[in-house]
DNA sequence: AGCTTAGAGTTCACTAGTTGGACATAGGCG
DNA sequence: CGCCTATGTCCAACTAGTGAACTCTAAGCT
């Protein structure tokens, strides 16, 4: 860090190096390690002593099968990573270590009327009850990732404003929640999020560019570019629920018109069955509903796809990703509403950009933005912040 | 390269440091270089000495004022990128150093309906004419941009269908012209080759996040994201020219209806004039009479101007660039059609997103292609292309 | 003019860190 | 039981960057 090109940085990119590998295989032995990484043998060995010597290495003295294979994997107490996620209804938090396992994960709902201060709050109390479930120390937080439902200006951190927690506008949910736990903490929106956790953990897996579909009470799209999330220069890209598909369709609360989000969201989508549905209608007993059959909310739903297709066409003839993962209640409605996107997708996009996309379903639910939180949480933290001696005591200063 | 975490990859990084903060600069002296780089005084010596000798790297003796500075430039014949465009009536050729500075540039007509081996034959020719009128070493030459108006499979390399040169679809244009000039040729299509050309030295200077649009016969965009051209897993990233704006609008040659291009590409734009105006209208002479004062053409042209606003406030929504820069024939109406689009994307867009955009005409009109391709060869040369000796005899072996 | 000063570039001894090769170890296999 | 093979460790060699001392030049001051 603090000289760019020397050997300490080399060092230490060495260090990263075997980190990573550790942990995208899980467990290794050194042999394995130095043909992964292209470092020698010699030099494996000198840093799986110093990694182990830190702690943030565990070495079992012996392997299964073999001759004398020592297997090298992250400590399980090496560090721990935090996901907190704020949705409509709901507080998520889920706990998980560097090998990114999820050790532990609870929700509660949450009052849509609390302030920010309360929910804040909440999520402390209830990060601190899975610490002592867990059994983990405190001490270990590597970091810890943040979901609010709402768009997050990049530089400040600041909450723009949000109709689902109007409580929380313009405050800095990332700075206040980080005085309370001491450690840091990395905000992101809950569609962002949500495409990193399918990324990571669900149906992203394996995939560099993918479009991560959120349709709930808005609709909004995490964009994920060259595996990485991509936020734009105002960090508000990947609004798709305000395309336009419609000059004279009706009125958005954004001030447009013809929002896809006027077609497909749940707050325009509801009202149309309320008159013969009831009033106290949620998306996902629509989803239900049309599941076991209920002619009406079948064609909504399939309504709601095409629409959503149309956007993700545009989608498609601008960005070209190679997979789009549907989230939200939505999600649960399966083919009935994946069979209308795809047949709009088909219509509208050029051909050469539609052939080789995938549409599918999120594989993980409503987990899906704690678990992207989780991996916001560890990939800000860069395979690096183990290093510094911040987490372990250990770790004779090389400076 | 061979030992991906050794200390030799570290002196070639540190190299590359070093080359790459000069190009950006122009010149610097090797203080400067050090206080740049994060390097020391002596290493940064040494360095300078290892380029000097191998003569990527010159330094003149004395600079102006001050004690005794060297100012160190990258030699103006360390290495010359030569770029190729086609165009849809014209073979563009331009050569550059590696300090961005363009030697020679020079256009010809081409006939559409050649075959491909025919375009490059007269390429190979402009190129090796202009070689000689700008009196640089052929063994210099570090690699070739080609641009070409179409679809490029990423993959293959190999050209799809485009409707501008019927000749070349199925061709391998990068591989054909790679045979015939024997240098490495990196291809892309046009609009990206525009975008970077207008990142580079255009109106997209000094910003990281950039779409470029071009209106001719078709109407394509390149997008720059986090200052690398973006092209999308299948390669087709950009296809704003087929955004659908009205389902049931006008049949496109994509197969889809109501594409944006049909509302603005010169194809279907121009016949719109041709019972008023003649038959033989182009793009060009439509823009002139705008200028002018022809009321028929402005109307056109503005109405041209709203729907690529709608396509832009698309974008916008999805990817938020901080700018837009419009190419083509059509920049050459000013603000008789960025109005227009300004006023489109203020309506359609959402207002954080269109908050700090900027739209701006190209800044080198029809060059823009051609420098891109430029451009394009610089940064697949990747800075280390200079250090291998393959261009100059020198640098007495590191393994 | 002469002295001082300050920044530029170079040299040198030192140190950090990787590598290849030699060596010890331990299970599998004949 | 001994050979074989692959693992992990140790050591000497080597590469490359750094700080400090040194030289050099021109500008500024007296």
């Amino acid at each position: 860090m603090e000289t760019p090109g020397s050997q300490s940085s080399l060092h230490r990119a060495n260090l990263e190096r075997v980190v990573r590998a550790v942990r995208l295989a899980g467990s290794l032995t050194q042999a394995e390690i130095a043909r992964t990484t292209g470092l020698s043998a010699a030099t494996v060995s000198n840093i799986v002593r110093e990694l182990k010597d830190g702690g943030t290495v565990e070495v079992t003295p012996t392997s299964a099968g073999g001759r004398r294979a020592r297997s090298v994997s992250l400590s399980g107490d090496a560090g721990i990573v935090i996901g907190v996620d704020f949705g409509h209804t709901h507080l998520r938090v889920a706990i998980g270590n560097l090998a990114h396992q999820v050790l532990a994960e609870e929700s509660e709902p949450l009052d849509v009327d609390a302030s920010a201060a309360q929910g804040l709050d909440r999520a402390e109390q209830l990060v601190s009850r899975l610490i002592l479930a867990t059994g983990v120390d405190r001490a270990k937080i590597a970091g810890v990732g943040l979901g609010v439902p709402g768009p997050i200006d990049v530089e400040s951190g600041t909450l723009g404003s949000t109709a689902i927690l109007p409580g929380w506008t313009g405050t800095k949910p990332a700075e206040e929640l980080r005085a309370r736990l001491g450690v840091p903490v990395h905000v992101d929106n809950d569609a962002n999020l949500g495409a990193l956790g399918e990324l990571v953990w669900g149906s992203g897996r394996g995939v560099k560019d993918l479009a991560y579909i959120k349709v709930a009470s808005g609709v909004g799209a995490g964009l994920v570019i060259s595996g990485r999330i991509y936020r734009g220069p105002g960090g508000t890209a990947g609004e798709i629920g305000h395309i336009t598909l419609d000059e004279s369709g009706p009125v958005c609360r954004c001030g447009n018109r013809g929002c896809l989000e006027t077609f497909a969201a749940a707050r325009y989508v509801l009202p149309l069955l309320q008159s013969s549905h009831g009033t106290d209608l949620t998306m996902e007993a629509v989803v239900r509903l049309a599941r076991d059959g209920d002619p009406g909310c079948r064609r909504v739903i399939a309504d709601v796809g095409r629409h959503i297709g149309s956007g993700v066409a545009n989608l498609c003839n601008l960005l070209n990703p190679s997979r789009v993962v549907l989230g939200g209640d939505l999600a649960e409605a399966g083919e009935l509403v994946l069979g209308p996107i795809r047949e709009s997708v088909g219509r509208y996009a050029i051909p050469s950009a539609a052939r080789q996309l995938s549409v599918l379903p999120g594989a993980l639910g409503g987990r899906a933005e704690v678990l992207g939180a989780l991996a916001l949480a560890l990939s800000e933290m860069g395979d690096s912040t183990l290093l510094d001696g911040t987490l372990s005591a250990a770790t004779p200063a090389f400076t």
